[in-house]
DNA sequence: CGGTTGTTTGAACTGATTCAATCTGTGTGG
DNA sequence: CCACACAGATTGAATCAGTTCAAACAACCG
């Protein structure tokens, strides 16, 4: 096991807070807290939950970043979803299709997929939410097709940092990159060494200042432009 | 309006068997099939419905092949899903981030969003159906994913074929191509000029073989391990 | 028959990978 | 506090998969 009991929480608001700064009603974040659950602290880039076995859990987002990811046959790995603070991932019936590690340290909440199934059938405005959120993630994937399909390396890595800097901050034009060069190459398809390359490209272009981890995006607008990137696709 | 009033049913099922058929249970099929809807035909490759306008209709296929598309601001076009006989495109709120054009000609039944949430709200087994069927889109649209990001393109229109192969006849090991090698470059994120080779190469290694649209597996398990395929994902 | 749509082929080019080596920062144990 | 290990970032050189551009070909249809 390479996750263990939470600390309490310290910077990051309760898990109430969280869902309602995600865009839950505070009435339905309630819903929520109330169930059943426990809290855990998930350590990055380790297994936390392994594709292919049944999962019966609901996992809520408390801070830091989870990653959905699957491993082709030949063994390159893909990261297929993230899920910010205050994003779940639902319960599945029947095994698992991705498995499921943290981008960075993070605090997650676990609940029984029972109480919240029963939980989504007893508040029709909860289901709705709920209805919207996955209808969201959907569309995230399209975005994402796109951006493995259709754009080049440097439009591929410009638009997660956009989409990553709005989901996180809900449109602010800076970004402390919670990313490792190599999930971000999990993330677009590609190699952590053209990353890398991409990331000294942007610089020289003066489109971001890096200072080891930290970006600072330059020039928001040509960032989005060079990206494609249009928000409209994260509101609800 | 490139669309018209279909003519009745002729080879295919009503769009009652074919819900059944795609695996929702009888019960609740004749629940979609008593909606109040209309029978379009679409014609392929032509505007059916247009990205960003609002859209409030459910969809559903009764016969043929619908896509949800998307297009780059670089103008490159990206088919994000497919929409097979029975499957649906769920009203979505808010202007739609697709597109949607029929791959072959096909008929439609389209209903009032309001009556499909209706209905939803007053069957809880009909919601629950639905509800595992958007994961189920979700799954596949993971393998999309990799399909793009993480193989060749020899591995991409494999596990295309063999996708199509699965959801058309259920784990057939025949196929009728129904696509035209743009539309499967539009899925696979290449040029429609690498499908032309890849198809050559794939005919020349005996793994298939072609007669004009026609599409024959010669070694369905060689064909399964090429593309990487497990077709678990496409399970409910 | 001419027009349209889709397929096929060749040649030149280029963006990204692969492999391998080096560098840097951080944490750990002695 | 230093030595060492380890993970991540950086760089170069060679290679290759897939694109681009352009042209020809085939099938279909009114």
């Amino acid at each position: 096991m390479t996750s263990r009991r939470a600390k309490p929480a310290h910077e990051t608001g309760s898990l109430r807070e969280t869902l309602i700064t995600a865009g839950l009603e505070p009435h339905l974040a309630d819903l929520l807290d109330k169930m059943p659950h426990r809290l855990i602290e998930v350590d990055p880039r380790r297994p936390f939950r392994e594709p292919g076995v049944p999962r019966d859990d609901v996992i809520f987002v408390r801070s830091g970043i989870l990653s959905k990811f699957k491993t082709d046959t030949s063994g390159r790995r893909q990261i297929v979803a993230l899920r910010f603070p205050g994003e779940g991932i639902l319960p599945r019936h029947g095994a698992a299709q991705f498995g499921i590690q943290a981008v960075v340290r993070s605090e997650v909440m676990i609940g029984k997929a029972e109480d919240f199934d029963a939980l989504l059938d007893s508040s029709p405005p909860l289901r709705r939410s709920f209805w919207r959120l996955l209808q969201r993630n959907e569309v995230i994937g399209y975005e994402w097709l796109i951006n493995c399909g259709r754009r080049d390396s440097v439009a591929r890595v410009a638009h997660l940092l956009c989409e990553t800097a709005a989901r996180l901050h809900g449109g602010e034009e800076r970004l402390v990159n919670p990313f490792t060069q190599q999930q971000i190459a999990d993330i677009t398809g590609q190699t952590s060494v053209n990353v890398n390359r991409v990331f000294a490209d942007m610089e020289r272009q003066g489109l971001i200042r890096r200072n080891g981890r930290d970006i600072e995006f330059m020039d928001w607008s040509e960032m989005r432009r060079v990206a494609s990137f249009q928000a409209g696709y994260l509101e609800v």
